[in-house]
DNA sequence: ACGATATGCTCCCTTACGTCA
DNA sequence: CGTGACGTAAGGGAGCATATC
C-alpha cells in the first residue's frame, strides 16, 4: 500500500480560495522554549486554555513506569514480538473480528493477564516517550513495522502502544487542520458576504441615478447596430465595411462554420444595455 | 486467470481513565 | 470531597490492499 504523507490528514482536500494551494498547518513540534518535551495538550492549548499548571508528569512522576519485574516481562514479550515481526508481518493486534486469531488473540490474552481483573489499563506516556514519538512523527507520520518495533523497544512500550499513539496523533493533526480550514472558510464567507453587500448597494445607487436623470440613457452612446449571422445567430459589432456578404470559405476553412450574409439588427437602448454601458 | 479467504493496515468513532479547576 | 470539562490511551468496526490457496 502506497501511503503519501500529505494524505494522512495534513491536508484535507480543502483548497485556498486564492491560489488553489492546499491549506497546510505546521503542527509539528517547534522546539519549545519552556519545556524540552512538549505535550499535545500544550501544542493544542491555544483553543482550550486549560491545563495551565504542571501535570504530575512535569513534576517528574512517571505514572507509566512499571515495576521492574513487570518491565522485564514486558521486554521479553517485546523481544518475542520483534522476532515474530522479523519473520514476517507486523504484530499489530487489531480489533477486527477476523483478525482476532492466533498471534493477536494471544497478545490480548497476555494483556489481560497483566491487567488481572480485565479492566482497561490506561497508561500515561512519559515526557521523554512523548518527545521521542513526536520526533518520529515529525519525520514520518506513518509507521513501518520495523520502525514500530524499534521504537517500542527504545521506549519500553508495546508495539501496539506505539501504533495507537501514531494513530491518535494523526487524528489530532487532522482535527486541528479541520479547525484551521473551517476558520479560513468562515473568513472567506464573511468576505464574500461583505462584497455582495457592497455590490448590492452599488446597484441600488446606480438605479437611483438612472431614475434621477431620465436622459441618461439617451446621452449614452450605444452602438447603433449590431450584426447577426442568420445561420448561427452569432452577434457581432463589426464595422460596416466588414458587414458585406461573404462567400463561404472553400476548403481552406475546413472545419470552420460556413459563413452567411450578416444582417444588421437595429438596437434600442434597454435596461440591460444601459447597465452594460455603465459597467464599461 | 479468477474468486474466496485470511491477514494486516489505516481511519473513524467511541469508551474509559487521569487530571485539573 | 464531589463534579464537570478536557486530553488522551485504548477498544472496536469498517474498508482497503495484499498474499495465499
Amino acid at each position: 500500500m502506497v501511503v503519501v504523507e500529505e494524505d494522512l490528514g495534513l491536508t484535507l482536500g480543502l483548497r485556498s480560495p486564492t491560489k488553489h494551494a492546499p491549506l497546510r498547518l505546521d503542527l509539528m513540534v517547534s522546539s519549545p522554549s519552556s519545556s524540552p518535551f512538549p505535550r499535545w495538550s500544550d501544542l493544542l492549548s491555544s483553543t482550550s486554555g486549560r491545563r495551565s499548571s504542571e501535570t504530575p508528569l512535569r513534576r517528574g512522576i512517571d505514572v507509566n513506569r512499571a515495576p521492574e519485574a513487570e518491565r522485564e516481562s514486558e521486554e521479553e514479550e517485546e523481544e518475542e514480538e520483534e522476532e515474530e515481526d522479523e519473520e514476517g508481518g507486523a504484530a499489530s493486534p487489531n480489533s477486527t473480528l477476523s483478525s482476532l486469531s492466533g498471534k493477536r488473540e494471544a497478545e490480548r490474552a497476555s494483556d489481560e493477564e497483566e491487567g488481572g481483573d480485565g479492566s482497561r489499563k490506561k497508561l500515561r506516556l512519559s515526557m521523554n516517550q512523548s518527545a521521542i514519538l513526536e520526533e518520529n512523527f515529525k519525520e514520518h507520520s506513518t509507521l513501518e513495522p520495523k520502525r514500530k518495533v524499534a521504537l517500542a523497544k527504545q521506549l519500553n512500550l508495546r508495539p501496539r502502544q506505539v501504533e495507537v499513539w501514531f494513530q491518535n496523533r494523526r487524528a489530532r493533526t487532522k482535527l486541528k487542520q479541520t479547525e484551521v480550514d473551517c476558520e479560513v472558510l468562515r473568513r472567506c464567507c464573511e468576505e464574500l458576504t461583505e462584497e455582495n453587500r457592497r455590490l448590492q448597494k452599488e446597484v441600488q445607487e446606480l438605479r437611483a441615478l438612472k431614475l434621477l436623470s431620465p436622459l441618461f440613457c439617451a446621452h449614452a452612446t450605444p452602438p447603433t447596430t449590431l450584426t447577426m449571422c442568420p445561420s448561427c445567430e452569432r452577434v457581432s459589432n463589426a464595422k460596416a465595411s466588414d458587414r458585406r456578404s461573404r462567400r463561404p470559405a472553400p476548403a481552406a476553412a475546413a472545419g470552420a462554420r460556413p459563413q452567411a450574409p450578416w444582417v444588421p439588427i437595429p438596437l434600442r437602448p434597454t435596461r440591460l444595455h444601459a447597465q452594460l454601458q455603465l459597467y464599461r
